[in-house]
Order: C-alpha cells, then structure tokens, then sequence
DNA sequence: CAGGGCCGGT
DNA sequence: ACCGGCC
C-alpha cells in the first residue's frame, strides 16, 4: 500500500498556527474541497464561495474558538466575525480497544490468550476480545460474566494508575504530532488534523495522488472512488491510520478511528468497525449515519437525563428532534442547549476541538456497601487522601480547593444523587503537599475533610454512604519553588510552569518490537493487591491519631492563622453546647489528650469519641501521638522516653512555632514515612530489642490502660505488619524509574511540546 | 452499576 | 459554592 505521505509522520517541531495560510492555502483547499456541503447551514454554498473571508461570518457561532482558530481570525470583520473553526475542519476521533484490558495485556501478556475481565467492585467494566466472543459484555455483572464464561480471568481495575498513566502517554504521544488535542476519558481523544492535512495537501497538490482512503468508508464498499472529491478526508485518514500505527508501535495499543469534519461525527463514525480499524465519513453520509441511530441517546451528548426530558416531550428518535420546533425545546431546556440539542440530531457540531491540558482536579473515590459510623468515614476519608496527597505531589502543582463528596443510600434513585462540599485549602497546608510534606498534609486534612463532613451530615442520626470521594481543584502551578526531583508527572506542560517532565514518545526504537516491552517484567507486580490493609483497629488508631494531631498543631498560634473555618463549624445545635459539653466531658479525656484540642473538635466528633464504643480507640491514641511530637528530628524515635502533658503541650508548641519543614515533618513521620525514603520506610515503630512497646510508647501510660486495651494494643504491636506507605504509591519501583530513564534518554525531546503553549 | 474528570448553570 | 449532567 503506497502510502500517500509515509515519509514525514513524524512530531514536528514547528507549530503552524492557521495565522498565514488563510488567503494562499485555504483558498487552494477551498476548491479542491467545493463538494462539501455544510448540514443546515442557511448560507449557501456559492456565498461562501465567494469571499475567502465570508464563510468566517457563515456559522452561527455560540463556541469559543480554539486556540488555531484564534490565532487565525483574519482581517477584522468586527466582533462579530468570531475566529471561527475553519470550514472544513479535519477531525479524527481515536477510541482505544477495551483500553483496561489491554493494558492489563501488556503487563502480562499471558493474559492476551485467555478471557479476561477487568474487574472493578462487582462489575466488569471492560474485557479483551477472546471474553466477548464468549458472551462477556462491558458493564457485566461479575456473576453474569463468570456464568457466560467461567473460564473467565479477572483482573481488578480499582486503581487507575496504570490506565491513567497510558492513558496520558497516548495523549501525550498524539500531542507529539499534533497540538490540538482533547481527551475524552481515559480512552478517547480528539485531534483536530486540519493543519497537517492543509500542509500535506499543498506539498501534494501537484501529484494528485488522491488515490484512495485508508481504512473503511462510511456506508462506502469501495474506498477508492470518492478520493477525489475529498482529498482532506482523504488525507485524513492516511494521518489517522499513521498515528494509529504509532500508537501501536510505541505503545503497543491498538485502537480504533473515526475521520470526519466535526467531533461529533468523527466520534460517531469511529466506532462503526470495531476492533482496530478505522472509517471515515464523508459529509454527504452524515444523513446517514445520523438516522441510524437508534435512539436520542446515541447523540453523543444526550444523556439519561437529557433523553429523558426529550422523551417527557414526546420525542424518541433523532427525526422527532430533528422535526421538533425549535422554540419549544428553547422553552424546556433554554436557549443554547435547545440549540445545541437541535444542532447535534441534525450533525451539526461546531464546537472546537479543544487541547486539555493537565487535569483541572485530581480525585479519589471508592464506593462501598455500607458505611455508616463516622470513624469509619474518617478512617475512609484519610486513605484516600493518602493516596490523593501522594498524587497531588507528584504531580506538583498546589491545590487551592479541597472538595469532599458523598453518595448516600437509597432505595429509590439509588445510583444518583451526590452530595458534596468544599472549602478552601489553607496555603500552608497547600504547601505541604508540593514541597513534599505528605503526611502532614493528610493530618491536616483530614479534619478539614471530617469539616465538611459533618455539614452533609448529622453524624448523630444514622446515615449510610455508599461512597466517599475527596478532590483537589484549583490547581496552581507554583512559582519557581521547588522542583520536585522526582515529578513524575506524565501530565502536560503548562505555559506557566517552570518544570515539567515530558514524557515522549521516546520509546520508539528500544521496543519496535511492541509486545515483549517492558511491561514483560511487569506482570510480575500484577498482584498488587498483596497490599494488605492494616487492621482495622491500627488504622482507627492512626486516623485519629492524625485528627488530634491536626488540631494540636492548629492550636498554636503560628499555625492557627486559617484555623477559622474549623470553628464555623455548623453543627447546628450540637454547637450550641459547645462550651458545656467541653466543661461536662473534659474529665473524661483520657490522659494525654489536650482538652483545648478536643474542645476544637466539632461535636460530632466529640461524642464520637467519648462514646463508649470508640473508648478504645481513643485512649489508645493518646499514647503515641504525645510522645512523636517531641521528636524534633528523627524519623522515629529510638528510646522510648515519657512524656507528660505538660512537656507534650510544650513539645507541641515548640515544633509549631517554628514552622520549618525540618522541624514539622518529624512530627507524625513514625507513622506515616516520609515517602522520600523508600528504603526504610518499613518500620512503624523503631524496633528496640527487648522492648515489646513501639518506642514511642511510655510504658507508665500503657500500664494505665485498661487490660483489654493493653492486650490489643499488644497483639497488635506484636504483629506489626510494617505499615507501608499507605497503599496505592508503590510504582516508585517501575513509575519512577522507566519515566526518569525516558526523559534522561531524550531529553532533548521534552522541550517540544512546550510549542505547542507558547504565547504566539 | 465503577472510577475519574470536565463543564455549565446558578 | 453546589449541583447536574456527560463521557
């Protein structure tokens, strides 16, 4: 197959904006594109023909214009004249196949050859070729999947980092070849080729070699003909199975692609031949391809609401919307969604491809059956954030906003309704995550996530959650700051930020031979799941461990400067007893636990804490965290020393008023290592020979517990699962290194794509 | 239904 | 700040 333009698919370094080529190329194109016909446009064809400019002027325009299109505005026609999209635009659609389970594939390759789920709680969310033709489905029941197939292997899906991580080198791999790119998910992405196309098309003007697409043609047998009267799809395509190609060859992906003239019907085309082709649609098909749908649903857009509301107003199929007058949709969901709405059933998409960037908020969530006590959420609610925090860092801008939501029970409209609250992140907090203060960034989190908690809810009803999920937003790249040496980031480059670590397509030549990769010694970390968690009775004791050490440190005067939040606490009522609760209860603290820091605690939490069945937990807590604040510099403390109220308040103090992260990140780091060091970050608790306690436990106030407590305390100690980082980071083994060796390797590469930011 | 995200409208 | 909605 003579490839029309094999040669030069390569990323480009130069960055050609539309800003010059309007009057000489476009005016080329325009003619050789004549044949395109512009769906429901009121303006005629010949009008457009006219004036190379006109046709700006021709759309209805309510979207902002891309970045290309922008930059390309031509001679001034007044506000009015918005950039606009070009006429013609090239856009492809790429839709990876049952992207989990190939990547799943390429960790262990041994799992290409037998049916295999991705497994995410009690579903499966996708699954390789081999399970569907044996009648495994996405969104499958587990149950329903193990009857289709009871051969089938299942993988757990839960944490995404691998699929985000590939997720992010396609995109990143699509950039390298073209800037205007928008991912949809982890699996799809939009690439706006108008450009390339243009730039081909002139260099191949002359040769005329139009000679067929590539890859299928919608509702076409043969792909010959119609080259002719469609060199840019034409074009289009060859890109397409070209970048395809390279997805495959350097990621070892395998996906499909739609081409056409907007996103809306280049994502509906792609998935007309399903796995690894692609097809290209041609505008006088779009009738075609937009009739068949079978429901409004199908619109990309139209969702189970929106169908819903459509339905509500007697419309079912893509003609009733077509057919539908436009006022009355106007009335029923205002003015530019009707617009939109109408727009889509009759294929008309002018919204601009649109580059995305680094994410604009980083979460984690999990979902469960049932979770109802508020140390659970609590304990819940600060897994997560050690997973997020770890992230956040990584990826090395600074969160402004903390946001946490919930998912409650219930019978009816039970996978809906999500509840969430935000707030501010104090900066110093902020910090904490970008310079690396992980753990103190979780203590300090967790009581302003427990904040918001309890302003969803009233802790002392019953309520029951089906899912937690915290989030970082507001993202800011920091200033100068530090440069993390390790930022692992495959996210893009930001205009604004100083650092950045590309990864690139760098892997083209060490794995040509894209199956046995390095995800060959991969498969070997496939049972991640070896993670164990810690006991449930550690992990309560940690959490509330990192409450009162949270509040402790706030309690001082350096660090209480945003401490004022926390106070508007509104628990309704139980605020109103503040004061008493603090003088009823306040003799009921166990030893050790300051109570101008209880008395910082909401209510809720209070009494979480003083009910009976968390006495435990609570008392247990007092031991450790007293002693760890008065380590002013070591990771753990070596000889268990006694430490009483009095010196614990000072310790505290101490540490807090000098708010050097020397200082500070002694604080908790025996209970949650430093992540820097990975090497020793085993230990919870120092090992001392003969004593049974954890270093940091003063014998004289464990013999104060009560026997039952001590007894658990010391099984537990005594089994001491070294309590890992928390979960979830260990890809510092493979992550780290295969990133830094590929950024050192081609270095030179990375600052390619910070082109594609620059100012113009 | 699972886990992440993004965006638009109050 | 909070939804709702969409993929």
């Amino acid at each position: 197959m003579a490839l029309l333009h094999k040669p030069e698919l390569r990323p480009t370094a130069r960055c050609t904006f539309r800003t010059t080529t309007t009057t000489t190329t476009a005016g080329i194109l325009k003619k050789l594109q004549n044949t395109h016909i512009v769906l429901e446009m009121d303006k005629s064809e010949e009008e457009m023909e006219e004036d190379d400019t006109e046709w700006r002027n021709s759309f209805v325009e309510s979207v902002p214009p891309s970045p290309a299109a922008a930059a390309a505005s031509g001679p001034r026609l007044g506000k009015t004249s918005l950039p606009v999209t070009p006429a013609h635009r090239v856009i492809v659609h790429f839709d990876l196949d049952c992207f989990y389970a190939q990547v799943e594939m390429i960790r262990n390759p041994a799992l290409r050859e037998v049916p295999l789920g991705i497994q995410q709680k009690y579903i499966i969310v996708t699954c390789n070729y081999v399970a569907r033709e044996q009648g495994v489905t996405k969104l499958m029941s587990v149950t329903d999947a193990k009857e289709k197939c009871p051969q089938l292997v299942l993988v757990k899906g839960e944490d995404l980092t691998h699929y985000r991580d590939m997720s992010y080198k396609v995109t990143e791999l699509l950039m390298s070849y073209c800037p205007l790119v928008e991912r949809l998910g982890f699996d799809e992405n939009f690439v706006d080729i108008t450009e390339m196309v243009e730039r081909r098309l002139v260099e191949t003007l002359e040769s005329k070699n139009f000679t067929s697409f590539k890859g299928h043609v919608y509702s076409h047998s043969s792909a010959a003909v119609e080259a002719h009267d469609h060199p840019s799809l034409a074009l289009g395509s060859h890109i397409a199975a070209e970048l395809r190609e390279a997805i495959h060859s350097k990621l070892g992906l395998t996906g499909c692609a739609g081409i056409a003239t907007s996103k809306l019907l280049a994502k509906l085309v792609s998935g007309t031949f399903k796995p690894n082709q692609q097809t290209t649609l041609l505008p006088e098909n779009v009738s075609d391809i937009i009739g068949c749908l079978s429901g409004l649903r199908k619109i990309p857009g139209v969702g189970h609401q929106t169908a819903k509301r459509l339905q509500a107003l007697g419309l079912v199929s893509v003609k009733d919307l077509q057919l539908f007058p436009l006022n009355d949709l106007v009335r029923e969901f205002g003015d530019p969604s009707a617009q939109r709405l109408k727009n889509l059933a009759n294929g008309v998409d002018d919204l601009p491809v649109t580059p995305t960037g680094p994410p604009q908020s980083l979460s984690d969530e999990d979902s469960f059956k049932k979770m109802s006590s508020t140390k659970d959420v609590m304990e819940k609610i600060q897994e997560l954030l050690s997973n997020l925090v770890e992230r956040m860092h990584k990826d090395g801008r600074q969160p402004h906003t903390f946001r946490l939501t919930i998912r409650r029970y219930s019978a009816t409209n039970k996978w809906f309704s999500r509840e969430s609250r935000q707030s501010p992140i104090p900066n110093h907090t902020g910090q904490k995550i970008t310079s690396g203060g992980n753990d103190d960034a979780v203590v300090q989190l967790v009581p302003l996530a427990m904040k918001l908690f309890h302003k969803m809810v009233d802790s002392r009803a019953t309520f029951h959650l089906t899912l937690i999920n915290v989030c970082f937003s507001n993202l800011q790249a920091k200033g100068a700051a530090a440069n993390r040496k390790g930022a692992i980031t495959s996210f893009f480059t930001q205009s604004t930020s100083p650092r950045k670590t590309q990864i690139l397509p760098t892997q083209s030549q060490d794995n040509s031979s894209q199956s046995g990769d390095s995800p060959c010694m991969d498969h070997q970390f496939s049972t991640r799941s070896m993670i164990t968690q810690p006991t449930s009775t550690t992990k309560s004791i940690r959490s509330l461990e990192a409450v009162l050490h949270g509040l402790k440190r706030k309690q001082c005067p350096v660090a209480a400067v945003d401490n004022t939040p926390l106070q508007e606490v509104s628990c309704s009522k139980a605020r109103s007893d503040f004061d008493e609760t603090d003088s009823r209860v306040t003799h009921r603290l166990p030893l050790n636990v300051d109570p101008e820091v209880f008395r910082l605690l909401p209510a809720e939490i209070q009494e979480e804490l003083l009910s009976p069945a968390n006495t435990k937990t609570l008392l247990s807590t007092s031991v450790s965290p007293v002693a760890v604040v008065d380590l002013p510099h070591t990771t753990v403390n070596k000889s268990p020393q006694s430490v009483t109220d009095s010196k614990s308040i000072k310790g505290i103090k101490k540490a807090a008023n000098k708010l050097d992260p020397s200082d500070r990140s002694s604080t908790v780091n025996h209970t949650f290592p430093e992540g820097n060091n990975m090497e020793e970050e085993i230990l919870s608790f120092p090992q001392s020979s003969d004593c049974q306690f954890p270093g940091n436990v003063d014998p004289k106030v464990f013999s104060e517990l009560p026997v039952d407590v001590q007894r658990e305390l010391m099984s537990e100690w005594k089994q001491q699962k070294p309590i890992l980082k928390t979960a979830s980071s260990k890809k510092p083994s493979r992550g780290l290194m295969a990133k830094d060796k590929k950024s050192a390797g081609k270095g030179s590469q990375a600052n390619n794509l910070l082109k594609y930011f620059k100012p113009n």
